[in-house]
DNA sequence: TGAGCGTACGCCCCG
DNA sequence: CGTACGCTCA
């Protein structure tokens, strides 16, 4: 066997081979800690002997699990589709599946998404008679689903949300065990308990897993660093990767002081730096020391490599986004003539609203490209209807599940009757279904039999589940629900139905996977990895541009990197302005964008750009200008302001005129002076407090504050 | 009951 | 600019 440690440094050596005891690894960006944690499993298996059914490696994404199975595959030819190598949520997933029936709820539970928690609570409150637009079901929901980590929490929360949320979060919990479902945070939360309430489970998972492994430790929550101690065992086998500067999930509650709790749980821990990175030219190193050494509260680290000086980083700077996105597009097409290939990019933004403008350009420049993120195929609506069936059929609890099917598509019973029957439902103590079979006592008879036809209908699914392939399943659903009768007025109709089909075949290829299985348990791990997985694309391009959000890129490398709509409110974005801490998170988050280029890093912006349907002009994002001038080499509206327009040879002269349009339109003088009194089309009236270059600092009444914007922002008026 | 239309509102990142 | 929701009318 080829020595594993032989393509590792002396620091990567010791993380390897140290394994036994509590370790902490202090990896930098591109400091080839994923090579490290695959390499260490591949060393505990062959050197140290240790099965592989006793090894738990824990990662943050989806795709970070998928990569280190990859690559432990590629090294040690297992199959790696039977080790514990997962993320947080499914490895509880899968230990929920076995063992949830402990806890009172059945096996057959579902796993909804946030999505579908807003729309609970939403409902929740709407029956409890609250107003939906004073009480935001957005801001019920974070409350609530904070709670559920920390029920103190509720003692910070102020009358009148108080007693809404208290109300809610108790009718919340009771809806999703009443109907068999789990949220994410339920996850967690349940596979603590019930970890922490049988101790004979406890002591059969902390024995099974001898050696545990932990990546992105800097965005472990508390939650989740408890879950780890739970599952320690005796001999405290426990290796965490982390650096402190990559990270950017302190909005869903990590906690960076988790590595120092483990400093105090594990007191006789050996740590080991990683600082080499074996990833990016000197000059984006630079950038990037640059840019991170303006946090506070960070252990001073300074990346280095051996790769050389490199290019120059590029700042474009567009009239339009239009122009910014063109020049993205040409600029790829350059370097694919001069070699590159489609794989070797990379855009990132800050958010995935963001993608929309690439693609348009990329369909019509006929680049390849594939999206990562939001607008995923298990979000769309005609899948989440249609797992709906799904759930229902194996979970017929499901009132939510339920309450969709039974609408979708149309079947003539409406919002009233259904409040009847729920209402019926909960008097009587009886779930939905069985509540139709005494409908008659409440309702007309001419509802009664459609609802009947409804049950049917679900019944005769679950039926046909066991005599039909998914094949015909799927086909048999659509046909006899009528959703593919549906879709025949949908003007978008055609392409829900393809996505159906696309379906169709993912469905087909579990059933093989799963032979053994019985049909409606294949159904339920499925509908699991759809839960969990609902980030991943529907289909693999083979060679094509890679569009994801800054946070989706963690943990990635590409040769070339664009980093997108580097302007003030864009990114950093407006709303973390507010507060150090989240301003600092979004350095970060730009710290582990320039980090993730190889070879060339771009910076792109522009002068103006339409949001929400309004002309809006930034300023260059402040972390352009932390890096240093001579790393920069600045191209676009920059070179040209001055110039006769002819001179300009990139842009067409149809942008070039609607941007000198919007520009003059945009550089209206507001002629504004300290002590003036102003109207702002958002913020009401104001009061100018003092005047800054082209910036103001004006007050405005409450809720709006001090705010300090544009001095000749269209949207202010002087009185 | 639900199709069709007009208005209001959105503010981000993930499993 | 989009979409989601609410209101009106058939």
């Amino acid at each position: 066997m080829i020595n594993l440690l032989d393509n590792l440094n002396e620091k990567q050596r010791e993380a390897v081979i140290k394994t036994e005891g509590p370790v902490m690894a202090i990896a930098g960006a591109g400091s080839g800690k994923t090579s490290v944690l695959t390499t260490r499993i591949a060393y505990l298996i062959f050197e140290k002997n240790v099965h592989y059914e006793n090894i738990l490696a824990i990662t943050f994404t989806n795709k970070a699990a998928n990569e280190m199975k990859y690559r432990v595959h590629h090294t040690t030819g297992i199959n790696t589709s039977q080790m514990w190598i997962s993320t947080f949520h499914s490895m509880c997933a899968k230990i929920l599946r076995e063992h949830i029936e402990f806890l009172g709820y059945k096996r057959s539970f579902q796993i909804i998404d946030d999505d579908d928690v807003t729309q609970l609570i939403k409902g929740i409150l709407k029956k409890s008679g609250y107003d939906v637009k004073i009480y935001n079901p957005k801001v019920v929901k974070s409350y609530v689903l904070k709670l559920k980590f920390n029920y103190d929490l509720l003692e910070d929360i102020e009358e009148p949300f108080k007693s809404v949320v208290k109300s809610t979060f108790k009718k919340y919990q009771d809806s999703l065990f009443d109907n068999n479902l789990l949220d994410f945070e339920d996850l967690l939360v349940l596979t603590i308990k019930l970890l922490e309430t049988n101790h004979e489970l406890r002591k059969f998972y902390s024995k099974k897993f001898q050696y545990i492994l932990v990546d992105e430790f800097q965005d472990t929550n508390n939650v989740q660093y408890k879950l780890i101690s739970l599952l320690v065992g005796e001999k405290n086998n426990l290796f965490i990767v982390g650096d402190e500067d990559q990270s950017i999930y302190a909005f869903r509650g990590a906690n960076i002081e988790n590595i120092n709790k483990f400093k105090r749980d594990y007191p006789d821990f050996h740590l080991v730096l990683l600082e080499e990175n074996y990833r990016s030219t000197n000059t984006i190193l630079d950038a990037a020391n640059q840019i991170i050494k303006n946090n506070s509260k960070r252990v001073p680290k300074t990346l280095f490599s051996n790769l050389g000086k490199g290019s120059k980083i590029t700042h474009f700077k567009g009239v339009t986004a239009r122009d910014e996105v063109e020049f993205v597009a040409l600029k790829i097409l350059e370097l694919i003539r001069k070699g590159y290939k489609y794989n070797d990019f990379a855009i990132l933004y800050r958010a995935n609203s963001t993608s929309r403008m690439f693609e348009e350009v990329f369909m019509q420049k006929q680049i390849p490209y594939r999206i990562y993120g939001n607008t995923s195929f298990f979000k769309r609506r005609e899948i989440k209807d249609f797992t709906a069936y799904l759930r229902l059929i194996v979970n017929m609890d499901d009132a939510y599940s339920f309450m969709r099917v039974i609408t979708t598509p149309k079947r003539g019973i409406g919002a009233v009757t259904l409040d009847k029957l729920i209402n019926f439902a909960a008097e009587e103590g009886l779930d939905l279904m069985d509540a139709i079979d005494r409908a008659s006592e409440i309702l007309g008879k001419s509802v009664c039999t459609k609802l009947a036809d409804f049950k049917n209908l679900i019944i005769d699914f679950r039926i046909k589940l066991d005599e039909l392939s998914f094949n015909d399943f799927v086909d048999y659903i659509l046909n006899e629900s009528g959703y593919a009768k549906s879709l025949e007025n949908d003007d978008k109709g055609m392409v829900r139905y393809e996505n159906l089909l696309e379906f169709k075949t993912i469905l087909s290829e579990n059933e093989q996977i799963y032979s053994d299985l019985t049909k409606e348990d294949i159904l339920v791990y499925l509908l699991e990895d759809i839960s969990l997985k609902s980030e991943e694309s529907q289909k693999e391009i083979k060679d094509g541009v890679t569009l994801m959000t800054l946070h989706s890129a963690k943990g990635l490398e590409f040769r070339v990197v664009f980093l997108v709509t580097m302007e003030m409110g864009m990114f950093p974005l407006n709303r973390s302005m507010q507060s150090k801490k989240d301003f600092e998170e979004e350095r970060r988050l730009m710290y582990v964008g320039v980090t993730r280029a190889k070879e060339l890093l771009f910076l792109t912006n522009a002068n103006v750009r339409q949001t929400y349907g309004e002309t809006s002009q930034n300023q260059d994002s402040c972390f352009i200008k932390e890096i240093s001038n001579n790393l920069l080499n600045v191209k676009g509206y920059y070179e040209y302001i001055d110039k006769p327009y002819k001179e300009v040879n990139f842009f067409s002269n149809k942008t070039l005129n609607k941007a000198k349009k919007d520009n003059l339109r945009n550089y209206k003088k507001n002629n504004l002076n300290k002590g003036d009194k102003v109207t702002h089309t958002k913020f009401g009236t104001g009061l100018v407090i003092s005047i800054t270059g082209d910036n103001c600092i004006i007050a405005f009444s409450h809720p709006y504050g001090i705010k300090k914007l544009l001095k000749d922002h269209p949207a202010i008026t002087k009185n």
